[in-house]
DNA sequence: GCCAACGTTGGC
DNA sequence: GCCAACGTTGGC
């Protein structure tokens, strides 16, 4: 079981949105390093769900229910046969007891390789799970 | 295949 | 609203 930063901007598809939803299809993801780690994915992994934009902040987890499998809406292969776009199948986790927020995680030290301070436009990111441990610690999920 | 121009993301 | 960082596109 792995973890996965996966961020959104909230006016367009929040964490509220998916607890709503009860379900969703995560997609849109069209960066290829994104598209990497979204193929990834497997059934029963944990993605901790960032907001961009004003709230800049882990806000919430959700659960792998399909893992990545090709984009209905936009089909084709790439050159390894994979879903040239991907997308999962998330179920909603529960709600951040304290967001974490992006300014939090640049000021600890052990994030400074983490993807979300050294590639900031990245939206679909592995969370070794050191770091795993210490987001989950801080945002009580 | 190089690289300039342009587009997009997302923090500030 | 600006702009840095980065990706993509297209002319050569």
């Amino acid at each position: 079981m792995a973890y996965f930063l996966l961020k959104t901007e909230p006016s367009e598809y929040s964490f509220e949105s998916l607890r709503r939803d009860g379900s969703c299809v995560w997609e849109g993801v069209s960066n290829a390093t994104a598209l990497i780690h979204l193929r990834s994915m497997k059934k029963g992994d944990v993605a901790l769900i960032y907001h961009t934009g004003d709230e800049k902040a882990i806000v919430g987890s959700a659960v792998v229910t399909k893992p990545a499998y090709e984009d209905p809406k936009r089909p084709g292969r790439n050159d390894r046969d994979e879903p040239k776009f991907a997308v999962v199948d998330l179920k909603p986790g529960k709600a951040a007891k304290t967001p974490v927020t992006l300014a939090e995680i640049k000021a600890d030290t052990r994030f400074a390789e983490f993807p979300l301070v050294t590639q900031g436009r990245l939206s679909v990111m592995p969370v070794v799970p050191s770091l795993a441990k210490i987001l989950l610690e801080r945002t009580g999920l």
